[in-house]
This record gives C-alpha cells, sequence and structure tokens, in this order.
DNA sequence: CGGCAACTAA
C-alpha cells in the first residue's frame, strides 16, 4: 500500500515538472530541448528556466533518478539549470545522481564539467566519473584515482571493481598486482565482485596462477566468478582447466549463461573437440542464447575454425538482427577459405540490410578480391571507401595495394603506398610480395633495403619473401645477410622463416647450410621437411633426401603431394627403380594422394633414364588428360641417352606442339640426330629453327664474388679481367687434353669447321665463369656458378677434368638442377 | 548514487 502511494506521489511530481510550458521552449533563447544539444548550459539558458516553487533536495534526487530510469535527459539538464539559478538546492546525493544521468548519456564532458563544479564530492561521485570514462582510458582517470585516495575518501569495494576495470581497458592489467596489495590490506579479497575484478586483471595479463589464487579467496562465489575463472582458463590456454572448472560449476548448481557458453565455444577451439561444442550448442538452444550476439559469434568462429562451414553458414542465417560484427566475420572467413565468391555475394547482400560495412569488412572483402584477381570490383570498392574515409584504416589501404598487386598493376600498389598516410610493416610486406609474385626480384631487394634504412621492422612475411628473391636470382652472399639479420631480431627460429632459409641456400647451391638451417627448427612442418627432401633432390642427392623422408616418416608430420615430387624425384635422380615404384603405389594407398603431373614426370624420368621407355610409355597411356609438356620432355631425355631415335622424334614433336619455340629441344632433337649420324636431318633441324625464328634465349652465366655479381655471354670479352680468364682457360685446355679429353663437336649446331667448333666451346659462358672463379678466389674453396639455360654437354664434360685436376668442388646451377662436380665425378650421373 | 565475466579482423 505504501508503495503504491509512493510511485503515485512519483508520477506526480515529475508530470507537475514537465507540464510547465516554459520548461520545454523559451522563445528569447531558443533552448527548447536540453537534450537537442550536449554543450554545457549558457548563463542565458540557466536564466530562462523559471524557479520551480517547493523543491526540495529530496524531490529533486526522486526526481533525477526517475529521469534516469526513464532515460529523460531533457528533464534531467532542465533540473540541473532549475539548481544552477537557485544556486543550490542539491545534496551531494542528488547531485551524484545527475552525475550519474549524464553519464549514463554518454554525455562525459558535460559529468566532467559537473563533477569539477560540484559543492562537494564522495566516493561515489569519484566511481561514477571513473567509470564513465573507463570506455576511453587514459592517465586522467588514474590521476582521478589517486585523488580520491589523497582526500581521503572511502576506499570501498566500488573502488576497486571500478579502477580494476580500468587498468584493464588500459590493457596494463600487470599493474593490478599493486592495487592488490591495497585490496588484501583492507581486507576486500573476499568480496565476490573485487575479487572477480582482479581474478580478470591478472587473466588479462596472463597471469593465470594469480587469478587462480584471488579466486580461491573469494568466500562466496557467485556464478559470475566462476564464469570469470572459465573464462580465463579459456583465453590463456588452459582449455582443459576450463572445462574442468565448468563441471565443478554445475556440480554446484550454478547454470551457465551466456558469458560462460561463449567462453566454453573458445576452449572447444583449442581442444579441437567440435563434438563438444556441438552438445553445447544444443544447451544454446535449448537456453534461449542462439541470438545472444557473442554466444552466436563464437559458435561461428568454432564452426568455421573446424572447417563445417556449412554448419557456420546455418547459424549465421539464424541470427535475427545481425550487426556488422556476424556479417564481416564471415565475409572474412569465406575470404579465407578459398570461397571468394561466396565472401563477395555475402557483401552484396549486406549492402541491401541495414548493417553498415566498417573497416574490417572492407579489408575483407577486398582481399576476396584480390585473390580473385577481381579488379572491376576492387576499384569499385576503392572509389567507395575512398568516398567515407575508410581508406584511411591502414588495413583497408594495405588490402587495396594487394589488390592492384595480385591484378599485376603493381605502380598503382606503389602509388598508393605513396600517398598513405597510414603505413606499416604490412604495408612493405604487400610491395614486396607483390613484387616477389610478379618476379620483380631485384625489385623486391630494394625494397626490402628501403625497408631498413626507414627502420620499420620486419616480419616472418618480409624475411621469407625476400628470402625467395635471393633463391631466384641465386644471390647466396645477399641471401646470408639477410640471414644474420634475421638472428639479429632473433626470426631465425621462426618455421615459416627457417623454411625460407633452407630454400635459400639450397638453391644458391649450398646443401650444407640449407641443412644446418633445416636442423636448427624446432617444429618442422610438412615445408621444412619437402624443402629438405627437394633440396636434396635438386643437387643430386637422392639417397639422402629418401633418408630424409623417412625421417619424416617417423614424425607426425603428413607428407603431402609436393613431398612426393621431391621423393620420386630423387629416385629418379638416382636411378632407383623399385624404390621409385614402390613409393608412387604407396603415395596412392598409403597416403591417398592422387598422382599429379609433376609425380608422373618423375616417374617417366625414372623408367626413361634406366631405358625402360616402353614402361615410360605405358606411364604415359595411363594419365588422365593431356600430359604437360614436362612429361614429353623427360621422355626425349630419356631418348637421347638411350639413342631411340623414333620415339624421340615422337617426344620432341610433342613438346614443340606445345612450346613451338622451345629451342633446347631443337638442340636436343638435332644432337640424337648427330650421333646417328643422320645428318640430313641435323640440316633440317636447323632450317626448321630458321624458318620457325625460334628465339634463342642468350646463354648466361653468372657467378657472386664478394657481393658482386659477374655475368658473362658466349665469348664476352667485356670483363676487367677478361686477359686472366682467358689465360687460365688456355691453361685449362691444355691440362683437360692431357688428361684424355676430347671436344664433341656435335653440341655445336653451326655449320662451321671443327675447329672453329673446338673454339667456340672454349668461350661458353659457364667456362667464362669458371675460369673468373679459378682466378679471383682461394684455391681450394668452392665455385658456384649459375646459367640461366641448361649446361652444354662439352661443358659438362670439360667440368668434370677441372675439378680434378683444380681439386676444387664446382657447383653449377643451370635452369634444372645442380651439378656438383667432384674429383672428376658429377652428382647428376651424367643424366640431367 | 556506483561495481565483476564474453565475439570478428587484414
Amino acid at each position: 500500500m505504501i508503495i503504491r502511494l509512493y510511485s503515485r506521489y512519483r508520477t506526480r511530481v515529475t508530470t507537475n515538472l514537465l507540464s510547465i510550458p516554459s520548461l520545454n521552449h523559451c522563445s528569447q533563447c531558443g533552448f527548447s530541448s536540453p537534450l537537442s544539444t550536449s554543450t554545457q548550459l549558457t548563463r542565458q539558458q540557466v536564466n530562462c528556466i523559471p524557479q520551480i516553487p517547493n523543491l526540495d533536495a529530496h524531490t529533486g534526487a526522486r526526481f533525477l533518478q526517475n529521469c534516469i530510469i526513464n532515460g529523460d535527459l531533457a528533464s534531467g539538464k532542465t533540473l540541473h539549470c532549475h539548481f544552477l539559478k537557485a544556486g543550490g538546492g542539491l545534496d551531494l546525493f542528488g547531485w551524484n545522481i545527475l552525475l550519474n544521468l549524464y553519464v549514463k548519456s554518454e554525455l562525459l564532458s558535460d559529468a566532467r564539467n559537473l563533477f569539477d563544479e560540484m559543492p562537494s564530492r564522495n566516493t561515489v561521485s569519484f566511481v561514477t566519473i571513473i567509470q564513465g570514462f573507463s570506455e576511453f582510458p587514459d592517465v586522467e582517470s588514474v590521476k582521478l584515482f589517486v585523488r580520491l585516495h589523497r582526500e581521503g575518501h572511502e576506499l570501498n569495494a566500488y573502488v576497486f571493481t571500478t579502477v580494476l576495470k580500468l587498468l584493464v581497458n588500459m590493457e596494463c592489467g600487470e599493474l593490478a598486482a599493486n592495487v592488490h596489495g591495497i585490496i588484501y590490506k583492507l581486507g576486500h579479497c573476499s568480496n565476490a565482485f573485487v575479487g572477480t575484478a582482479l581474478l580478470d586483471a591478472y587473466s588479462s595479463c596472463g597471469c593465470v596462477r594469480m587469478a587462480r589464487e584471488v579466486f580461491d579467496c573469494i568466500s562466496c562465489k557467485d556464478m559470475v566468478s566462476w564464469t570469470g575463472m572459465i573464462t580465463c582458463y579459456a583465453e590463456n590456454g588452459y582449455f582443459k582447466d576450463a572445462f574442468c572448472f565448468f563441471s565443478q560449476m554445475r556440480m554446484l548448481g550454478f547454470n551457465p549463461n551466456n558469458f560462460t557458453l561463449a567462453s566454453l565455444f573458445k576452449a572447444c577451439l583449442g581442444l579441437e573437440e567440435i563434438e563438444v561444442g556441438k552438445s553445447l550448442h544444443a544447451c544454446v538452444i535449448k537456453t534461449c542464447y542462439e541470438t545472444d550476439p557473442y554466444v552466436s559469434v563464437s559458435l561461428l568462429d568454432l564452426y568455421t575454425k573446424s572447417s563445417d562451414i556449412e554448419a557456420a553458414r546455418r547459424v549465421f542465417e539464424e541470427i535475427p538482427k545481425k550487426d556488422v560484427i556476424p556479417w564481416s566475420f564471415m565475409i572474412a572467413r569465406y575470404s579465407q577459405s578459398d570461397r571468394c565468391e561466396e565472401a563477395v555475394r555475402l557483401f552484396c547482400r549486406m549492402r541491401r540490410e541495414p548493417a553498415v560495412p566498417n573497416q574490417f569488412t572492407f579489408a575483407s572483402v577486398l582481399q576476396a578480391c584480390a585473390t580473385m584477381g577481381n579488379l572491376t570490383l576492387g576499384k569499385q570498392i576503392h572509389c567507395h571507401v575512398q568516398k567515407v574515409g575508410l581508406d584511411l584504416f591502414v588495413h583497408v589501404s594495405n588490402a587495396l595495394m594487394d589488390v592492384y598487386a595480385k591484378c599485376g598493376l603493381i605502380n598503382n600498389s606503389i602509388e598508393l603506398f605513396r600517398e598513405s598516410e597510414n603505413k606499416n610493416e604490412v604495408s612493405w610486406n604487400t610491395l614486396i610480395v607483390g613484387n616477389v609474385n610478379l618476379l620483380n626480384w631485384d625489385m623486391a631487394l630494394t625494397l626490402f633495403s628501403d625497408m631498413l634504412n626507414d627502420h620499420v621492422q620486419s616480419t616472418e612475411v618480409t624475411y621469407s619473401s625476400v628470402l625467395c628473391a635471393c633463391a631466384n636470382l641465386t644471390v647466396l652472399e645477399t641471401g646470408a645477410q639477410i640471414h644474420s639479420l634475421t638472428i639479429k631480431t632473433l626470426f631465425e627460429n621462426n618455421v615459416i622463416v627457417a623454411n625460407a632459409l633452407i630454400d635459400m641456400y639450397a638453391k644458391c647451391g649450398n646443401i650444407k647450410h640449407a641443412r644446418l638451417a633445416f636442423n636448427m627448427i624446432r617444429q618442422k612442418d610438412v615445408v621444412s621437411w619437402n624443402a629438405m627432401i627437394s633440396g636434396y633432390s635438386m643437387h643430386g642427392l637422392g639417397n639422402e633426401a629418401l633418408r630424409m623422408f623417412n625421417m619424416m616418416r617417423k614424425t607426425n608430420v603428413k607428407p603431402d603431394q609436393l613431398t612426393f615430387v621431391g621423393v620420386l624425384s630423387a629416385c629418379s635422380n638416382v636411378g632407383l627403380l623399385n624404390e621409385g615404384e614402390a613409393y608412387f603405389t604407396s603415395m596412392v594407398n598409403d597416403y591417398s594422394i592422387e598422382p599429379c603431373m609433376e609425380h608422373y614426370t618423375c616417374m617417366v624420368s625414372l623408367f626413361g633414364k634406366l631405358g625402360q621407355l616402353v614402361k615410360a610409355v605405358d606411364l604415359i597411356n595411363q594419365i588422365p588428360g593431356e600430359p604437360s609438356v614436362m612429361v614429353w620432355r623427360a621422355l626425349l631425355g630419356a631418348c637421347v641417352i638411350h639413342k631411340d631415335l623414333e620415339l624421340g622424334e615422337l617426344s620432341a614433336k610433342r613438346v614443340l606442339e606445345l612450346e613451338p619455340q622451345d629451342e633446347s629441344t631443337y638442340v636436343l632433337l638435332s644432337n640424337m640426330y648427330a650421333s646417328a649420324k643422320r645428318w640430313d636431318n641435323v640440316a633440317l633441324v636447323r632450317k626448321n629453327m630458321k624458318r620457325k625464328r625460334v628465339k634463342k634465349e642468350p646463354g648466361l652465366s653468372w657467378i657472386e664474388n664478394q657481393g658482386i655479381v659477374h655475368y658473362f655471354t658466349v665469348g664476352d670479352s667485356s670483363h676487367e679481367d677478361i686477359r686472366l680468364i682467358y689465360g687460365m682457360l688456355e691453361w685449362l685446355n691444355l691440362r683437360i687434353k692431357k688428361a684424355g679429353y676430347v671436344c664433341n663437336h656435335d653440341v655445336i649446331l653451326l655449320d662451321v669447321e671443327d675447329d672453329e667448333k673446338a673454339r667456340l666451346l672454349w668461350v661458353h659462358s659457364e667456362r667464362l665463369a669458371l675460369a673468373f672463379g679459378l682466378v679471383s678466389t682461394p684455391s681450394g674453396c668452392p665455385i658456384r656458378i649459375m646459367k640461366n639455360l641448361r649446361i652444354c654437354l662439352d661443358c659438362h664434360v670439360v667440368f668434370k677434368f677441372i675439378s680434378k685436376i683444380v681439386k676444387r668442388e664446382i657447383v653449377v646451377r643451370d635452369i634444372n638442377r645442380f651439378h656438383h662436380f667432384e674429383d672428376g665425378v658429377c652428382s647428376c650421373g651424367d643424366y640431367w
């Protein structure tokens, strides 16, 4: 009864006040409703407020309380004016309510002004204002806490929950330890609110053990405390403990709510317990939490990460009023899981809904554009984000740069990069990766050195891309310098960087260092193993490659398609017929990997090398679809070795059907005719080459010495040390002739005398590079030469002789592989 | 008059 009367009285007060007409509009100052402005009240506005008779502090406070309940800011402000004009009339209790009204209405500067102008303040005033600013935390809020303490106000539980939340928002949870001391002294530890806030602060900075200690001290743990502890475990990777605490909580009779469930889904993901997640999903449906924004998004996370994107889609469609987060989430996950069309479709659908895309949405849909190479859509979105100013977000501009780079318009990316005011390391990476993908390796390295000059921190992406550029340029010394940079910046143990190092060393001809880089990796992944296996195979060290594969099988890293490309090519290099066939069968039967064109190529090459040409042809006939040019080339190579003219002609024909301008095929064909003494055919090949205007790619060999790359073409005389080089060549010529070398004139396809042929052979680019290496490096140190074409047959013979005479290891990387010449033998076994 | 716990992302 009493309550009824009281509430009727409250209603009457409210009605009375609001019915004063001049409160709502004043013709003099245009002050209509204080709601319309969030600025501080002007003197004039205050003067316009008529005096409300008989308004004592108690009534005022009650009225303001009502304003908070009804969200009636306008009346609250009006009352504020009244009290300002009256020069008082509210007590501290009332002022605090008004302060709270401003905070709840998010009028923070008004709140701050009121706080400073209030006649007096107590703990509640401080707590209220600090909470108001906790969303935008800065030092000012901490200062307020210090002031509260210094002015001697009561340090109650509210103060600590508020300040702890502030610390979490400021991302300095570790400072909680200091506050913990005061809390302990004042005996607030057992309070559930304080305890949970403290627990959360410790959790936010990863101090799980301290969080647990705090939790144990809470005397009456409520559901929120339990949930806080579960969340702490889930967020810090203690997924099992999260579940253990959940069951303890259930045994005490507490029911999980949306907070608890969201954390449990995170734990499910961490444990990869998708089935548990599904049963929790059932629980979510039963408790009607399915539409909760947090719970639904954690479900989306669970299903997309466990690659059940269809289940995620079903959850997504069930969310009734989707805000930007679920939309962005799904678009992002579609973009990342190679379902770019779906991402774009969803984006278009989103545009017809009330949800407004933000920078995350655009970054994701641009990522999809980049992957698809959809320049048209990319440009449209570029215009749009520019219009709404979202291109200022670094992630959006990076995604735009990526779109242009992936569509081949690298200059547009560079322009965007230059204009962008917000750059980060990802912006640099995008440009570097873009250039690497477009085979602009020099440009990638130039950008990297600009990046170093700008003092931008490199990341694993930077290092792996520039190392890839080094590998393709075969610049060992630059690669080694970058290696030392990775050590300095503590990136050498990063598995992605280390994999790139293996590849770089292997491709630059230093297989021993590749192995050292491999050995350094603690958590080797499939890429590490593949890089090492194919590295060995590339260097003709087939047995070593197979040993690697057998080591790999003892780990829990699963071999993939590329692993078997390495393994089978190793078998082919060494000529291990039975092993090769066994691995090929095992790949299909034990590892369920369908053979791809590269696998067939390796097998054809393996059969071919051992002279089993019938088997090779049989296998080619088994290939589903059209055999690739690589397959035919492998067969042609085999025919050259085993002098099968008929099959050789056929395979050369197939190669030239697919690549009519392939010079090396003409050379092989001609060699084959020459060794069969079919001179008319040799002439025919030559004529054909002329008629089809086969572009002869100029042969180029290069060698790196003290950071400088020296290039040589055939008969090159431009090098500054050319006299020394020719002197060395002459000496070598004499020495190897004495050792039994006979010139192979058939290699030269020109119609000239044999003497001239011999002279032409002696100025081949690889020989010039070798001679330069011999005169410019100390004796005994290995020489690494790169060539852009296949090494010439005669040079191959010569290099074997020279390696024995000068007692040096000579490494030649031609377009296909590495040749290690040592003591008169080549690692390729004369088959390549 | 004031308090504790949860979601995406290049």
